[in-house]
DNA sequence: CGAAGTCTTGACTAGACTCAAGTTGGGTGG
DNA sequence: CCACCCAACTTGAGTCTAGTCAAGACTTCG
């Protein structure tokens, strides 16, 4: 478990895992933050977009869409290392909200620098387009989700994903335990379930000692049970292609 | 209506949507598509991802993931003008299948002509990045649709967006009606339904004279009402946005 | 010691699924 | 040209997963 969780080299951490990098550019991608936000929670995290990228430090923040008369959903969550909003590849001004959902650190960094970093070091390039790819994916992987996982899987797969995702910018503890502060309200916003119906399902994995859930503390009892619960498979999230290359 | 179906103008028609376009881009873009591919139904599309990039001309295509035991769900459609697989951008394996729906043209351009062509003319290169925006506004509008979407919301929302995304390339014709070869099981894996419920949520559409659907025809009777059944707002497609400029 | 937010539980409802039995319609072969 | 076939579509009945509503318990914090 890592101490120095608003560590500007989060970012770096994870690009180096879904791309060899050297320890000269993980070096440099540390340097590109400029400087860091403090974000309470529920507060708008991303701005500033089109001029500045941000990315998540520390905490945990959410996209979010609004329908009608406050149906909400939570379309993807975001941990420390994530870019938050890949508005700056496109142009466009985006549509989605990005909100923290803890207190929060936030980078920004220059868009000018970032691309100046690429043009030098096409593995930072690489990098940043296998974030998005990965980000991608995991929107993919909601799809499916919602669309024919039952809600014993759904939660399964949630707790599964974010045991990889935090795992690898270092933030699981001890006995497969990780923070994930999001009330049963917000799961449910996230996975399409009612509050009611997560609590349930929650109840179950608890009951059969798959996981345990304290306190915005998940610890997983028996990973491979949960997995198998989820139908996991992380290949998806595209980590573990990547390493920091020898000097 | 267009007559010409498997016109490789399709890809160039599209991008000059979302990004303005010369009329010498568009003919560029045009003269990219080195070789087509017919393609029958149940089809894979893609393969030879990495040094090909295929863009569908004709017909229509899926992306699909399986799960255990003949569970699949269908993750995006693929009409005339898409591109059929991002991983040339992100140098993935692409862990996705793309297959016809029915017979089809496919269109290969070779990824160093491609990228030359985005060197050359940054306009390019920001279509394709918008393209690929698209699509990733799309897959989340689908995580909402099967969050947090009604069953009759869901088919509303689904014919709007293939309306709007097929008119963008010109297979609109008299009366807003369009072909959309598709069966109901089709559909259902698409939407998250199951074919029984696809088939009696259609019926209430037909019955409200809002749609009619017949031999893979759909022709909207109301679109307005269409559009407010399924609370359908075409921003996120990211269309209208470019046009080919004035030489 | 409230107060507010979260979690838990129970009872009931409803939207969607499954199973099963028709019906329709286009295509094929005799 | 008709008969048949198959796939797709339709309908009905019963079930179940998940949603809703409502009340109560547990925490945290002022």
């Amino acid at each position: 478990m890592q101490t120095d969780t608003e560590s500007t080299r989060q970012l770096a951490l994870r690009m180096a895992r879904l791309e060899p990098l050297s320890s000269g550019e993980v070096d440099a991608v540390c340097r590109l933050v400029r400087r860091v936000s403090r974000i309470s929670s529920y507060e708008e995290v991303a701005r500033e977009a089109g001029r500045e990228v941000s990315v998540l430090l520390s905490g945990l923040a959410c996209q979010v869409k609004m329908l009608d008369s406050g149906r909400r959903q939570i379309t993807g969550l975001i941990v420390p290392g994530d870019i938050c909003d890949y508005s700056f590849l496109t142009g466009d001004i985006g549509s989605s909200h990005v909100m923290a959902l803890t207190p929060s650190h936030v980078g920004r960094i220059a868009v000018g620098s970032l691309t100046d970093l690429c043009d030098q070091h096409p593995r930072v390039m690489r990098a940043i387009l296998r974030a998005a790819a990965s980000e991608w994916a995991m929107t993919q992987e909601r799809v499916i989700s919602l669309g024919l996982r039952t809600a014993l899987e759904r939660v399964a797969h949630l707790l599964c994903e974010m045991h990889a995702r935090l795992a690898s910018v270092g933030l699981v503890g001890e006995g497969n335990s990780y923070d994930l502060p999001l009330t049963q309200a917000e799961l449910g916003e996230a996975l399409g379930l009612s509050t009611v119906h997560v609590n349930r399902t929650l109840q179950v994995l608890r009951r059969n000692g798959t996981i345990t859930m304290r306190n915005g503390v998940v610890t997983i009892g028996n990973l491979d049970a949960l997995r198998e619960e989820a139908g996991f498979d992380p290949a998806y999230l595209g980590l573990n292609r990547g390493n920091v290359l020898p000097a």
